[in-house]
This record gives structure tokens, C-alpha cells and sequence, in this order.
RNA sequence: GCCGAUGUGGCGAAAUUGGUAUACGCACAGCACUCAAAAUGCUGCGGGAAACCAUGUGGGUUCGAGUCCCACCAUCGGCACCA
């Protein structure tokens, strides 16, 4: 009888599916694993063969942990609002909503097709208004707690989108969706203050088990930098410049101030400068430059002097001048800076060109200070502070102590820890988003709608194109935008704006754990129960959006007592991508992309899912193979075929045995640490080795069969079922091991000559240096070798190595 | 420039964490089955006649290094005028 994958595959989901075979139970008496995946945006293009490799390895996980008698959750969802169906809306004039429920059912059968051990019954979908009543009540909470704000600034605004968008979703001045350029634009956004919540983002991850690569690129993207703000007097008024640096030791070396296009100064001084003028073309010229064009390296550095206007270094008392320019920036410290450039490259850079006089006051721990630097000094860790005063003598590090106390005691300016990371802004001017809950009255301001009013839902309209000046095209529905102010009840208008794609994903491993709750985001004891996530997959592309942004909502509901938990998730791994054949990123424009459908209708699920964990490294990229599928397919051709060598008749084998116990410990842990590809290797051995001695009883076919469940759900419970067991593998208990058993009786032990292999003995494993010495010295090529010469020394590690060095 | 990876056969990759380098799979070759092919099964498969030589390069530590240390080179990912 041959395998019959469609028959067999169909067979086993459909009767997973109907019964539910695999949703979590509600005995919260019960030991919990949550384990998490990203849920998919369901796109036309369907599903991609990359979901699988996350999903087939939470999956085996999550079997396993069934097996181990866990209460499993493996939810599953759609994060359904954004970009793709709003403007499929624009050009074919189809509701989103219709088009996402379209792809949400293929999506839903892809997933089913693949034997996934989701748990259906807890769907989620953000478009969902009974879903996104709690993203907008989330947001109202945030808002009480003024953690939601309005303000006008400038933001990334992309040309193409024509939507405002976060500092995390624009690259390389480019849109991270389109690819449009990103320009600056003055527009009145909703903000979210994730920087108030930037130290603890930082803290936390010391308590959680996220990769060391995760955790490192998060504290790189929230940018911690302690140093110092201090004000240096502007000449001639009593007002002063304040500034950030990380090095207030070389304060006696800034020789020029520079200070941001968008600086204040400007204006406060416009009569004082002399050349108002060329300062203000510069600023004209630099807020016309893209975000691109600022930030592209190794351009020339520029600027203009803004004559009329010099400051006073507070520690030399010399007089200053004050340049403008956009190599410093408005959105970070204070705006302006005090240049250092024996110290500072970029400043270096500058004073070269503008010819700034270079000052050094610092020099190399083992060195004395240069004639002429032909480079900033910027070693912190060894430098030495030298014409600087009371600083004079000390080492970098104690000297910026001693700089930022004396700053403190002479009311020059305070110590200070600033972040790269921005504040969230949360505005989108489009249709198919979660609209924001708020209204605004001329006389109350923003006010948010009563909770029992939620869910606000998205109003149908006709028009999805974005208005003129980029408004969302929710500001064309007059009659929707009317309503009352629900402080003082005069007439007042509705947020136009809608929420961004990452607010839905913020929550939703919340909402899994009691989904059809309606009177709260979940019920404490399914939280209490659930919380936290104990194992959340993912890829490394959501490491500074999705991954920061839920943190930090999730720190949030904390505060204010909804969740039990600081952090979200317990533990974060990722995967990594799946290339086209050719090495590169799947692309349709490439022609490299492959659909699961076909490999599932050609190979069968199972064998989709064994290949794409034994393709490597579970997380390192690998190029798709067409050739080495067909490797696994085969592989699970001869895991059927192994009925035809059941025979109890040999009985008790000790060499199988011990292979038994082996395999139940080498996949138990490598299962645990994600080593998929090593798993797969270990069945198919045992294969080959069933295959050779020509049979296997029973139970070491039922033991097989379990562990391979996992991997190949399917196949394998047909397989349990036809060997006539009465339960299901997934009713079992995963198998245990005798670690006495894993050991084998005769080891052979390596024999080298100076550290080269000259064969090996076999000993039994408990055999002492003595026994095994007779043994070596009776291996021909050792005699050979050793032949004549003088032992100096013999090395034996108990059943590792016997060395002896001759000379 | 900064942070993080990676580098082993023709290819995807293993290596118990310092102890027989190349497990497992693909591709390839030979044999069996077949009229034939496919499928399947078995065998072989780093280089070299051998001594030996091979884990990106060059040094080092060690009885012993793919694994540890130092200095490079290359590729990939993230950040980037962040003061």
C-alpha cells in the first residue's frame, strides 16, 4: 500500500478541525504553555512559504508540549487593517473590508492545508469593530493618562503614501512600504509617549529571555547617552544657548557653537544678526532637502556664520562664534551643540572646511599631544585631559565626572540622559485603519467619546483617494465628522485620522486568551492564568516596530492594572528569511517566489514541513531547494514503508534499544533549542538504520512515530492508526529516556601520535588508562610511528582520546 | 563609522562546546530490478600514489584547535551627522 498523502492529510485536518482536537481547555487548574507567531497580514498574494518555517516551529513545539501534558495555546489570527487593501480600494473601487474577508478565507484554508495545531476557535481580526472597540479603548486610556497628545511638528511625511509616518517605518529616507521619498511636514499629528517609557524598555530586558541580537538592536534603537545640558551665555544679554554633550571634559576645547536650521535663536536675534539674510536662505534651503538628501553620507558638511551674535565658553570665558547648520539636528538634545573638533569628528570635519581654529585638549594615555591632528582624538578609554584647567591631568572618564560636578555647583547646567528614540506618531490620514475615538470642541478641546459609544466604527464610504493636503479621506464625510462634544454637548467635530497598521498588533496575544470577552480586553483570571507568552517567534524586521511597540502598550496596561505582567513575552527567538533558489529575497519581479500550494499539492504538507525545518539553521537565511524537497519527500516515502519491516519476532535488540534512547533525548533537546535541522537528521538515521538490519518491533516503530509527530503530524497518525493503536499519537505521552540507556558498553577511544590520528581501540567504557594502554601499543601504525623514539609524555581522557608525544 | 552575525566538500549543512572534521540530505557515478526509462534498493563519493594536506587569511596558546586568543580579509543584517 502506498502513501496517499491527499487522502491522509485531508483525513487527519478535517477531523482536527471539527472536533478541535487542539484548542487550549478551559482548566485553568491545569500547567500552561502559550506560544506565539506573528499573525499574518493577509495579503492577495496569499500565504508565503516564510510563514511556514515560523509557524511549522511553533507548532512542533507546541505538540510537544501537549504530549508533555501542558494546556497549550497556539492562537492564530489576521492583522487585517492597512496599506495594501486601501489602495487595491482606490484603484478597483471593492470595500477593503471585502477584500480582506476574501483573503482572510484563503489565508484561513492555506493555513488549515498545512495541519497547523491552532487553536481556530480563538480567531482574532483587527478590522473586527467587536476587536477594535479595545484598540480604540486602549487608546482612550492613553489619553487620560497623557500618554496620547496632539501636537503640530514636523513629521515624515511620504510623498507616495501621502501619510505621516514613524520614525521606525521610514529607511533611508525612503517609505518602508512604497519606497517614495519621505519629506518633513508641519501637520498636526496624535502622538504616543513611548520616551517616557525608554529606561524601562532598556531595564526590563534584563529580565526576560529575548536573543542577545533582539536585545542589542532594541537598546541600539532607543539610543541611551548620559551626559550633560549646559548654558552658554550669549554675548552681550543675559540669555543664554543650551546645549547636550556626552563630553563636558572638553569643554575648554569648543571653539564654535552650532546651532539647527529650526533653532529658535534665529528669530529671537533677527535684529542683532547681521547677515539675517544668507542665514535664512540656508534655512530655506535645508528644510527643501529631503530626509534622504540630509542624512546621505560623506556629503559635504555646510553652514553659514550668524554674524552678530557670539557666545561665551563658560569655562575659558572666550567669546564665541555661532554657526548654523544641518549637521545637527532639532530632533535631538537641545538643538544645538558646542563644537569640540580636536574631539569630535563630525565637528572636525566642519572646522577644517570653514577654517575654525582646532583646540586639543586632550591627549592619548601613552602619547603626547600632535603638532597638528590630522583627525578627531575620540578614544574615551584613553585619553588624558591636558590644557583644560582644573580638568588638567585626568582621565577622560573621571574628567567628565568632575566636569558635570562643577557644572552642577556653579548652576552652569545639570547631568542629563537623553535617547534617540522619538515619541510614536500614531495619526494616519487613510480609510482602513481604526478610527480615533476623540472629539473636538472649540471650548473643551479634545475630549474622547464615552466608552459605552465604543466601538467608533469606520463609516462606509465610496471615496478612498486621500484628500489635498494629504487628510484622510474620512474628512469628506461632513455628516460624520458632526457631532457633540460629550463634555459640554455643544456641536463639535470627530478625529478625521485613523490609527496606524502596528496599534491592532499591539494587543492582540491579549485578546487570544479570552477572545470572545465583551465587557473587557480579557477576563483577569484567563490573563492571570495565560500571562505571559511563553515563547513568542518572529522575525528580526519587527525588532524596533511590533516588538517595542506592544513592550511598551504592554507597560502601560501594567501600570494601570489590566495585565499581571511587566513584560509581554517571556522569551523571543526568530527565524531566519527563506531566499529564492538564486540566494536572493523572493520577489515576484525576480520570478523566485514559491507558493506552499503547489508544494503542498505536489509533496504533501508534511513534507513542506520536515524540509523547511531540515533546510538549516533554524535561525540563518536559506536558499529554497526544489531538489533537496524532494530529499524529504522521499525520506517520508520510506518512514511508510518501514510497516512492511515490523517484525517482534528478533524481540529485544540492545543495539536498537540503545538508538531508541538516544534519539528520545537528541530530539527532546533539540527541539527545546530550535535545532530542527539536527532532529530531522536523527529520524533519518534511524531509518537507515531499520532500513539496514532489515526490521523493528513495534514499539520502536509507535516511539518513532511519536517523535516524528510533531514534524509530520499527519502522516504519522495515519501511520499509529494503522499499526492498530487505539489512541491518537496526540493523546500520548512524549516518550521518556534512560540516560543509562543513551551510553554505550564499548567505546571506541582515538589514538594519536603527537596529535595525529593513528586509528583507534575499542574498550569498554569504564576501561582504566592501564587497559587501555596494552591496547594502543598493539595498534600497527602506532608501533610504526613510535618505533625508536622517546616517549615523553601519554595523554589518556577517559573514553575521549589516548595521545602520546614522541620525540 | 558603530552594533550584530556568518565564512567547513560541487551544493544545503553536522561536529557531544577543546578530543576520530565533513553526520544527514542534495547532486554525481556504478550496480541490481526493467525491453527501456522513471521510481525503488544497494555501493561509492574532500585532495593526494603515498607520507601527508585540507574548516576565509596570517600569527599564537595547547599533548591536541573548525571550536580559545591576537591581527586581517570577505559576505550578510541593523543603525547611522544622535553631539
Amino acid at each position: 500500500m502506498s502513501y496517499n498523502f491527499k487522502e491522509v492529510e485531508k483525513k487527519w485536518q478535517t477531523k482536527w478541525y471539527t472536533e478541535g482536537t487542539f484548542n487550549a481547555k478551559e482548566d485553568y487548574s491545569m500547567k500552561k504553555w502559550y506560544g506565539l507567531i506573528e499573525f499574518p497580514y493577509p495579503s492577495g498574494q496569499g500565504l508565503h512559504v516564510g510563514h511556514p518555517r515560523s509557524y511549522t516551529a511553533l507548532d512542533i513545539i507546541a505538540r510537544k508540549k501537549r504530549m508533555e501534558g501542558y494546556n497549550v495555546l497556539y492562537p492564530i489570527g489576521f492583522d487585517a487593517f492597512g496599506l495594501p487593501a486601501e489602495n487595491y480600494a482606490i484603484k478597483n473601487h471593492v470595500h477593503p473590508k471585502i477584500t480582506t474577508e476574501k483573503n482572510v478565507n484563503h489565508f484561513r484554508d492555506q493555513l488549515k492545508s498545512l495541519g497547523f495545531s491552532f487553536d481556530w476557535s480563538r480567531e482574532v481580526n483587527t478590522t473586527d469593530p467587536n476587536y477594535y472597540k479595545w484598540t480604540q479603548w486602549i487608546f482612550i486610556k492613553l489619553f487620560e493618562k497623557g500618554l496620547a497628545y496632539k501636537t503640530t511638528m514636523p513629521i515624515n511625511f511620504c510623498t507616495g503614501c501621502k501619510v505621516g509616518l514613524a520614525n521606525e517605518e521610514v529607511v533611508n529616507g525612503v517609505c518602508e512600504r512604497c519606497g517614495s521619498p519621505v519629506v518633513q511636514k508641519e501637520k498636526s499629528q496624535w502622538m504616543l509617549g513611548i520616551t517616557k517609557y525608554a529606561q524601562r524598555l532598556i531595564d526590563d530586558l534584563d529580565d526576560i529571555d529575548f536573543l542577545d541580537k533582539i536585545k542589542a538592536q532594541q537598546k541600539n534603537w532607543i539610543g541611551r547617552s548620559e551626559g550633560a545640558e549646559v548654558n552658554f551665555k550669549i554675548e552681550g544679554t543675559d540669555d543664554t544657548l543650551l546645549i547636550y554633550t556626552t563630553r563636558p571634559d572638553t569643554i575648554f576645547g569648543a571653539t564654535y557653537m552650532v546651532v539647527a536650521p529650526e533653532h529658535g535663536i534665529i528669530e529671537k536675534y533677527a535684529d542683532k544678526i547681521k547677515n539675517l539674510d544668507e542665514v535664512n536662505d540656508y534655512k530655506q534651503k535645508a528644510s527643501l532637502k529631503s530626509a534622504f538628501e540630509r542624512s546621505e553620507l560623506n556629503k559635504e558638511k555646510s553652514g553659514v556664520e550668524i554674524k552678530g551674535i557670539k557666545a561665551i565658553n563658560p569655562l575659558t570665558n572666550e567669546a564665541i562664534p555661532i554657526w548654523i547648520s544641518d549637521y545637527v539636528l532639532m530632533t535631538y538634545g537641545t538643538g544645538a551643540i558646542m563644537a569640540v573638533p580636536a574631539h569630535d569628528t563630525r565637528d572636525f570635519e566642519f572646522a577644517t572646511k570653514f577654517n575654525l581654529p582646532i583646540k586639543q585638549v586632550i591627549k592619548p594615555k601613552d602619547g603626547e599631544a600632535k603638532e597638528k591632528l590630522e583627525e578627531a582624538f575620540t578614544d574615551v578609554y584613553n585619553g588624558v585631559s591636558i590644557n583644560s584647567g582644573f580638568l588638567t591631568g585626568l582621565d577622560s572618564k573621571t574628567a567628565i565626572e568632575k566636569a558635570i560636578n562643577y557644572i552642577e555647583e556653579n548652576k552652569l547646567g545639570k547631568r542629563k540622559v537623553n535617547y534617540k528614540l522619538r515619541d510614536w506618531v500614531f495619526s494616519r490620514q487613510r480609510y482602513w485603519g481604526e478610527p480615533i475615538p476623540m472629539v473636538y470642541c472649540e471650548c473643551c478641546g479634545w475630549n474622547p467619546i464615552p466608552e459605552d459609544q465604543l466601538p467608533l466604527k469606520l463609516p462606509e464610504i465610496d471615496d478612498y483617494e486621500p484628500g489635498e493636503n494629504g487628510e484622510s479621506p474620512l474628512a469628506k464625510l461632513t455628516d460624520w465628522i458632526k457631532t457633540t462634544c460629550p463634555k459640554c454637548g455643544k456641536e463639535a467635530k470627530r478625529e478625521t485620522d485613523t490609527m496606524p497598521q502596528w496599534a491592532g498588533s499591539s494587543w492582540y496575544f491579549l485578546r487570544y486568551m479570552d477572545p470572545h470577552n465583551d465587557k473587557e480586553i480579557a477576563s483577569k483570571e484567563a490573563l492571570e492564568y495565560w500571562s505571559p507568552i511563553d515563547w513568542y517567534n518572529g522575525g528580526m524586521e519587527h525588532t524596533t516596530l511590533h516588538l517595542l511597540y506592544s513592550r511598551f502598550w504592554h507597560k502601560f496596561l501594567y501600570d494601570i492594572g489590566i495585565v499581571p505582567t511587566k513584560e509581554p513575552y517571556q522569551k523571543r527567538t526568530s527565524h531566519g528569511m527563506i531566499l529564492g533558489s538564486n540566494g536572493e529575497k523572493m520577489s515576484k519581479s525576480k520570478g523566485n517566489v514559491v507558493n506552499p500550494d503547489d508544494i503542498v499539492e505536489e509533496f504533501g504538507a508534511d513534507t513542506l514541513r520536515v524540509y523547511e525545518m531540515f533546510m538549516g539553521p533554524f535561525d540563518q537565511t536559506a536558499p529554497w531547494s526544489m531538489e533537496s524537497i524532494r530529499g524529504c519527500n522521499k525520506f517520508l516515502d520510506r518512514v511508510w514503508k518501514l510497516q512492511d519491516l515490523l517484525n517482534d519476532e528478533n524481540g529485544y535488540s540492545e543495539k536498537h534499544e540503545k538508538m531508541m534512547h538516544k534519539a528520545i533525548k537528541k530530539v527532546s533537546s533539540d527541539i527545546e533549542e530550535m535545532k530542527f535541522n539536527t532532529a530531522v537528521s536523527t529520524f533519518m538515521t534511524m531509518t537507515n538504520e531499520f532500513y539496514k538490519d532489515k526490521y523493528l518491533t513495534k514499539d520502536e516503530y509507535k516511539t518513532f512515530l511519536q517523535l516524528l509527530n510533531p514534524f509530520a503530524p499527519h502522516i504519522t497518525e495515519e501511520l499509529y492508526e494503522i499499526i492498530g493503536e487505539p489512541k491518537t499519537i496526540n493523546e500520548t505521552t512524549w516518550p521518556k529516556y534512560d540516560e543509562a540507556k543513551t551510553i554505550d558498553d564499548e567505546i571506541e577511544v582515538p589514538v594519536q601520535v603527537n596529535g595525529k590520528l593513528k586509528g583507534t581501540v575499542v574498550v569498554p567504557k569504564d576501561a582504566d588508562e592501564e587497559a587501555v594502554k596494552e591496547k594502543v601499543k598493539e595498534v600497527e601504525n602506532v608501533q610504526k610511528v613510535i618505533d625508536g623514539k622517546t616517549i615523553v609524555k601519554e595523554i589518556y581522557v577517559k573514553g575521549k582520546i589516548y595521545n602520546i608525544v614522541v620525540k
